[in-house]
DNA sequence: CGGCGTTTTGAGAGAGCTCAACATCGGTGG
DNA sequence: CCACCGATGTTGAGCTCTCTCAAAACGCCG
């Protein structure tokens, strides 16, 4: 989801980039906002502490990813941001984005547009991890995520990304995409899986 | 969610009641979209049929949610949705929310406030399901969930939605509380669950 | 060549799902 | 008031599937 779509130019021209390193704390909770942040690279956890002193971890941000959109609109933050490894990240000064929102009525629609899309990528990804089946839960995604043609997927990342977006480990991964090869439901070249045929009910 | 929030009136009152029989559709991928829908009843599921001509669920709403957000910025919509029971639901046209939008700024900050919001507790509940333990997913419920006091979380429907709502079976949410009851770790009294004591790590 | 991360395969165990039976509760009507 | 009924709540037993731990092949880069 790339912002570039939109973020006004007002903004984007405001925007400072910030290195973390491995654990370092972007925010945390009960701080004000003061900015709304994409990752460029590494990983950022969200999590909150509960009063046992554990950490309940709400998500975890990856690289194209945004943050703290919703603390656009309060006036904490209500959990922290966490480097899961070394980061880099681009802030946008809340009050600018605000600002351009005011005066642009586009890009604050745009805005709007963006989180609604969210929404429910969201939703298509939850309801996702309510399947148990590995088999299934790739299936879904190439149901999914086929593009044009219906029949095919291009991963972006590793394998181990994949299985991590599918909420998998990577064994099983492995295991169900060799298998649905194997059954002929699937073909497989470096980083593209494409659906052969239906599979059977 | 309760969009009563931010629905500023002059919508409100263009909105109409529709009723649906189980099966029927309410609108079909490539249809274009009029109405923005709050589900009062039943439920209803987003899908798509991919080329082999099976069912990919994306969704499944139910009473208080709403859906088709994201087609309010798109001029088709990219699924299908049909009940999958008896349903009524609350159509608000869409031009008539665009309108409000682009009147009354403040109903439109407070969409998108409210689209904010939802991107946050799709995230966490999306966290959640990453929990494979049934114990430990009660427990970042909990800790998510907490009242003011940090302890206590009142359910606001039946042992079965919580279990819906948790990804889990019921027989399994079942045995999960009684375990966690009788090791004193929470405790029930009617639809509300106290934590009594920090869960040993 | 040597090291590191990804990909792949193996074996075992645990945890939740499935099927099944029963208890409990609230509403409905005779 | 009681019998009936459906839905919720509860417990039992077995099974399947993924996770976990382990190890080896593969690819890439210094």
């Amino acid at each position: 989801m790339p912002n570039h779509d939109w973020l006004p130019a007002s903004v984007r021209a405001k925007a400072s980039e910030r290195k973390l390193k491995s654990g370092a704390a972007l925010f945390r909770q009960g701080d004000r906002p003061v900015s709304f942040y994409e990752i460029v690279t590494g990983r950022v956890r969200l999590s909150r502490v509960d009063r046992a002193g554990r950490e309940v971890v709400l998500y975890v941000a990856g690289p194209g990813e945004t943050i703290a959109e919703a603390s656009l609109f309060s006036t904490v933050y209500h959990c922290d941001a966490i480097a899961g490894s070394a980061a880099t990240l681009r802030a946008f000064p809340k009050a600018a984005l605000l600002a351009a929102f005011d005066k642009d009525r586009k890009a604050a629609q745009a805005f709007t547009a963006t989180l609604a899309r969210q929404v429910m990528n969201l939703r298509t990804r939850l309801e996702q991890r309510n399947i148990r089946s590995a088999r299934d839960r790739v299936r879904h995604y190439l149901g999914v995520h086929a593009g044009a043609d219906g029949r095919s997927v291009t991963l972006r990342g590793t394998l181990k990304d994949f299985a991590a977006e599918l909420g998998l480990t990577h064994e099983a991964l492995y295991r169900t995409l060799a298998g649905m090869a194997r059954g002929g439901e699937i073909r497989r070249d470096r980083g593209k899986i494409t659906l052969l045929r239906a599979p059977k009910v």
